[in-house]
DNA sequence: CGTTAATTTGACCAAATGGTCAGGAATTAG
DNA sequence: CTAATTCCTGACCATTTGGTCAAATTAACG
């Protein structure tokens, strides 16, 4: 046979390259999620990692360039949430899907939205096209399926861009600021049973706030 | 006579430190909010202060202590927050004074809230001790005031934790994410008309979200 | 096997960083 | 006025930083 007999070998080159990276992005998602891009050092992330400093610059050659693949990734989640958010006639149905989505990536991605905030808070460096663009586009295209909720009386007359921050800030404040909210809970984390209750009641109080619940 | 004649006089000691240490802070806070404290270098603020650096030092010996001031300085203006939500008998009148409170803070300071949120997302090495006291005593007798409005059937019976966070993330999100949002309003900052809709919608739809509109 | 290509890493470097210090300038006290 | 005190700052230093490189190791393939 041409092809290799032990496709599940432990070492490969192919194999190599693939699962170093990850893991070296994994370690720089959470450096850069805690430090921001200035205050992380290639070192930390290279400890982090459980390699050589000189290793990781094989894989990434810059810390700007780690950085930007860590951006992508987790614009690749945003993207994710935003597809939940469909052009369904239902406020109901459609918003519920959405925050719970939200709320699931909060959960399940803290570090990406960290990274993000941080981002944001130095004027997106970065990601500053993607807001002009992608973003607003995707933004605008909401602002009118909730118009349209509204001029069809499904929901109250609030202002479907400050609805959008809303949504945003209530579910990526459980990812942003998980370590106040542990804090406040005695010093653990959310079970999975309270995190289901703050999920529950970020989609009772706005659509309710709304007025979709009928 | 003994004391000085000219006490508007433009140079005098004490008004030469009282006034550089309040523009050393000043700077200080934006570089900080900006790059968190890691990221953030002593020349920065010194350049953003427009004095030399050594002059920097002179006045805060180290960058962890005027680091401290910075916070303790933000602490302060969230404790002045804290006090407007009083134990007032009707919510909406409470929790409107205190959302609108809130949304003021973020407009006016924004830079003190993104240095808390970064702080806060390194999981809260300088203000781990407030989160644990101050924060968590004024948060659990908040939460007695709204399980009392629950109890009494003034609101509906919403988790009055996760009601706090999602005032704290609604009206903070003005101020961390002020960027993100003016990119989405065309690149221009929300003008005072714009902020005042926000600010109602906040208020608005949080009323209504928890029963408080009759 | 042997050759080639990919991976690993200790040692190294120039630039940036937090912080120091000596000495000069300005203000105040007597 | 003089002396004491506070303020100012250019020059300096040890450490940390992002990044390089040559040499060694490992896998790929005929």
């Amino acid at each position: 046979m041409s092809k290799p007999e032990k496709v599940t070998k432990t070492t490969s080159k192919a194999k190599i390259r693939q699962e170093n990276e990850k893991t070296i992005l994994k370690a720089a998602e959470s450096v850069f999620a805690e430090y921001g891009f200035r205050g992380a050092t290639t070192s930390m992330i290279a400890e982090r990692a459980n390699i050589p400093k000189a290793n990781l610059h094989y894989y990434f050659p810059t810390k700007q360039a780690l950085y930007r693949q860590v951006v992508d990734n987790i614009f690749n989640i945003w993207l994710q949430a935003a597809d939940s958010f469909d052009d369904c006639d239902d406020p109901i149905e459609a918003l519920t899907r959405y925050i719970e989505k939200k709320m699931d990536i909060s959960r399940e991605n803290p570090m990406g939205s960290k990274v993000w905030a941080n981002e944001i808070i130095r004027r997106a460096p970065v990601i500053q096209d993607y807001l002009e663009t992608t973003l607003k586009d995707w933004t605008e295209s909401r602002v009118a399926i909730i118009q349209r909720w509204i001029d069809q009386g499904k929901i109250n007359p609030v202002d479907p861009q400050y609805l959008l921050y809303m949504i945003w800030s209530t579910t990526q404040h459980y990812a942003d600021f998980n370590h106040q909210i542990e804090t406040l809970n005695g010093g653990t984390p959310l079970s999975d049973a309270q995190y289901q209750i703050a999920k529950d009641n970020a989609i009772e109080i706005i659509l309710t706030g709304i007025g979709a619940r009928k």
